[in-house]
DNA sequence: TGATATTGATTACGAATGTAATATATTACA
DNA sequence: TGTAATATATTACATTCGTAATCAATATCA
């Protein structure tokens, strides 16, 4: 159930490339990461590469190119990320996590009203199934 | 202003027994992740050095024993690491950060109401002082 | 068609990490 | 005081990661 592979922090930055946008040629992006790294386009391909081997990239042939495509989805990595980020800092407990987060942050009142009314979404929820969690 | 050190995923399992509790010594350090860890006593032995080596922990001697005890502060690090982590998978985007987790998460109706308090409470404060958010 | 440019593949190499084992110093028991 | 037990220090070793350079295959231009 967990075939996720590990996606490194200079990795993740390649990965976002190709989940905003994709195909991509190798050269596209390299193009899109000018600016955000000061990486040698060789680099960039050496990534690409190790992505594909970690099955995190598939691609298809394009005259002598490759065409980059994600093979796993953005959201299962962060859903795997934040598990692990929460077990290792956080010990796994969410509550003090966002607790955390929503002390140190400079929200804007936009965002506070967002995650208020999910909030409030939330406890509707949990009050009209009580118990029953899934 | 940035001298924290890195902390690895089995060094933060070691840190966390420390600022849980210290000072300790090898030994009783070995002890509390029993249970937690299939580690040989050797690794965590490892670990406590490097740990020292990287200035994360500094320890007292007591004969020919070392009481551990952090040199740095868990919420220093703590703060180190969500940045790391919100940068890599959500581009720094706390906002979204936060939905996330909220919306994956089954909070216990008391956490929903933790958070609920404290938004609000940031909601006034953002309104009582606007613009001048540090 | 031959030289060149481009692309992906392979190789490189040091630092960090996970996971210990061995060596050395010191203490404590007999 | 000698020897065993224990504690720390040093060394080990395969992987992963960051960061590229070189090699090999192919396409393109003259």
């Amino acid at each position: 159930m967990d075939a996720l592979p590990t996606i490194s922090e200079a990795e993740w930055e390649v990965m976002g490339v190709l989940w905003a946008n994709s195909p991509l040629t190798a050269n596209e992006v390299v193009d899109q990461l000018i600016g955000r790294k000061a990486w040698s386009p060789k680099t960039v391909k050496t990534l690409l590469n190790r992505l594909v081997t970690k099955k995190a990239l598939a691609f298809d042939t394009q005259g002598n190119r490759y065409l980059y495509r994600p093979a796993i989805q953005r959201d299962q990595c962060v859903r795997g990320e934040s598990r692990s980020f929460l077990d290792r800092v956080f010990g796994g407990a969410i509550g003090p996590m966002l607790t955390h987060f929503v002390n140190q942050s400079d929200l804007s009142a936009e965002e506070i009203e967002t995650l208020q009314k999910l909030l409030a979404e939330k406890g509707q929820k949990k009050s009209a199934r009580k118990g029953k969690n899934a």
